[in-house]
DNA sequence: ATATTACATGCGAATATTTCGCATGTAATA
DNA sequence: TATTACATGCGAAATATTCGCATGTAATAT
């Protein structure tokens, strides 16, 4: 992402640094919230527009995923920024990367049947987790 | 959907009756707005907060499949009220249903891989309509 | 090292979307 | 026809995100 950032000729600031390294190693799909609160922890002056404008940013380069949802607050992937099947649990909120070798590219399928020009697709499952499972 | 309203003994309003019928005749998945702006060409005096009201009624009576996207605004749903694939046109904005045969139960397969319990799911595929692939 | 400059930041206000509180209205039932 | 609980309309609140603008600072040139 970095170098991405560096070719672009975008500035390298601390906070830029720091969420762009919230966004590479967090796990289960963070909010802009969240990744505002984690970056406050080493920049408590940082305000949440940066952080949206760094995101943005980032998504425009093609480095982060947003993941839009009907009850409001999207979501982020900094690790896989390309289509891939999410797994939501209902419960705990967080969302995990299923392996889904079966789902290969219906895409071509698609585009002849309907005549659209694909490009791109979104799958997601909502369900329970494991642990939400266990604890009732 | 008035059937579902009366067994469960909510009044059927003049209102409320003119926004199942929107929603029932409508294609493309209309937002909130254009169900309200329908509406008033009846009812002039609707309040948009009616038809959200009267939306999250028929949400959970099953009858309103709510369609989330990153970009906010949520698209509604009263034909099929159920998980189904959707193709939206990235520039006209218009959502679709495909036919897609091939993607059955997938869910039977991650349940088993990822032991979460899948309660629904979500697939949509974004592009460009034949109709606007036309205009350039 | 220093100066320059264009991009970034922080702040609060503005937008957009959806929900809420409350007074009033009215469909369903008695 | 009267009753009553649910529905409506309105404006305000709640959420999520973006914008305007003054100030700050990373990158580059000097």
């Amino acid at each position: 992402m970095i170098q991405t950032l560096r070719r672009h000729h975008f500035r390298l600031t601390p906070q830029r640094l720091e969420i762009v390294k919230v966004l590479a190693v967090s796990e289960g799909h963070p909010t802009a919230e969240q990744v505002y609160d984690k970056v406050r922890k080493k920049f408590p002056t940082t305000s949440l527009a940066t952080v949206y404008r760094n995101i943005l940013k980032l998504k425009e380069l093609g480095e982060v995923l947003e993941l839009g949802f009907a009850e409001g607050g999207n979501r982020y992937d900094g690790n896989k920024p390309y289509d891939h099947p999410h797994i939501v649990c209902l419960k705990c909120k967080k969302i995990l990367d299923p392996e889904l070798p079966q789902f290969q590219d219906l895409t071509r399928e698609l585009e002849k049947s309907t005549g659209f020009q694909v490009i791109n697709h979104r799958l997601d499952f909502f369900g329970i987790c494991p642990k939400c499972r266990a604890k009732r």
